[in-house]
DNA sequence: CGAATCTCAGACAAACTGATATTC
DNA sequence: CGAATATCAGTTTGTCTGAGATTC
């Protein structure tokens, strides 16, 4: 068996008490926003995910076709710009989502290093699919947010995208 | 701590105008929320990510690590179930966690089925780094972001995150 | 030539499914 | 036995580096 499990010391009572923390002083009571924001996008990946499985989408891919059918064709290096990962990221999902017929790879005649990217027909419907998805799954959770709070996250949302991809931007 | 402002002129952009779409009507003009929540949360991912890199933490662990250090020792499906993914995946991830030694596998004496996993040392320690980092990142986005639109937007992920988890407890 | 653009190969981690062993 | 728990094997995807190839 692969795994080496350490030590079986410790009698933890099964899971009853919560197990108190005797060690590990918390260093701070409050959950970062960071960690709590993490969680929520895994959440929501996940959910995404598992309704998107039909649609035969990976988890990952609706974003570049959702970018794609926002902005229009888009080059290579737009697109990785847009969704904040690296031009080869967006060349291999690219080389999927195109082998499923989804987008299409035109020659830039101007510059002939560039790539431009579009949806095909079939991409389109694709997002058509896609965009009722979305929508069913937020009507599905807006009845747990009042609207007020809503239209706050999204404020804060798009600036937060905003502040994070700048940075992002920089360091890389 | 380095809060680089540079002014990063965006000094490339010699060449070639920016694509417009010829093609791809629109379908709606406002953004899903998801798919802006999926962006914002892949960026901060992948700024975390570069910011953990020193660490020695790879994108993802820290979450884990991040629940451990909150919760204090807990079962692999435990674990699971606070991080929305499978026993299976915890698991795996165990492996390289406790290959790092930042963390430990115990059995449970009482019900010899589970496994209690808890912080080592070096895991707690790394979970300090880890907070401070968090913390760094936090103030520096939050130069972006007034006061009240912070408070809201936490008080909304926590309702999101709550009701994205309900959801995929469910379906899954 | 130097810089930009894209692709490719290779690596690694996250996440899943499904099968299996162990224990209750 | 049936259910719960954890692990394992195997697959797919996202993501990164770093190395070309092509073009400006």
């Amino acid at each position: 068996m692969g795994v080496i499990i350490m030590e079986s010391v410790s009698a933890h009572m099964q899971c009853a008490p919560p197990l108190q923390r005797l060690t590990s002083p918390r260093i701070d009571d409050e959950v970062s926003i960071l960690v709590l924001a993490l969680s929520t996008s895994q959440a929501l990946r996940a959910l995404i995910g598992l309704k998107l499985a039909p649609l035969g989408l990976a988890p990952g891919q609706d974003r570049l076709l959702a970018t794609l059918h926002e902005k229009g064709p888009l080059t290579v290096s737009g697109l990785a710009e847009a969704l904040n990962v690296r031009p080869s990221t967006v060349s291999k999902m690219m080389d999927r989502l195109a082998a499923r017929g989804l987008t299409k790879r035109n020659h830039d005649d101007v510059d002939r290093r560039r790539i431009s990217v579009e949806l095909t027909d079939e991409g389109r419907a694709a997002c058509q699919k896609l965009h009722t998805l979305c929508r069913a799954i937020e009507d599905e959770l807006r009845a747990d947010l009042d609207d007020d709070g809503e239209r706050r996250m999204m404020a804060g949302l798009e600036l937060l995208n905003e502040a994070v991809g700048q940075r992002l931007k920089r360091l890389r």
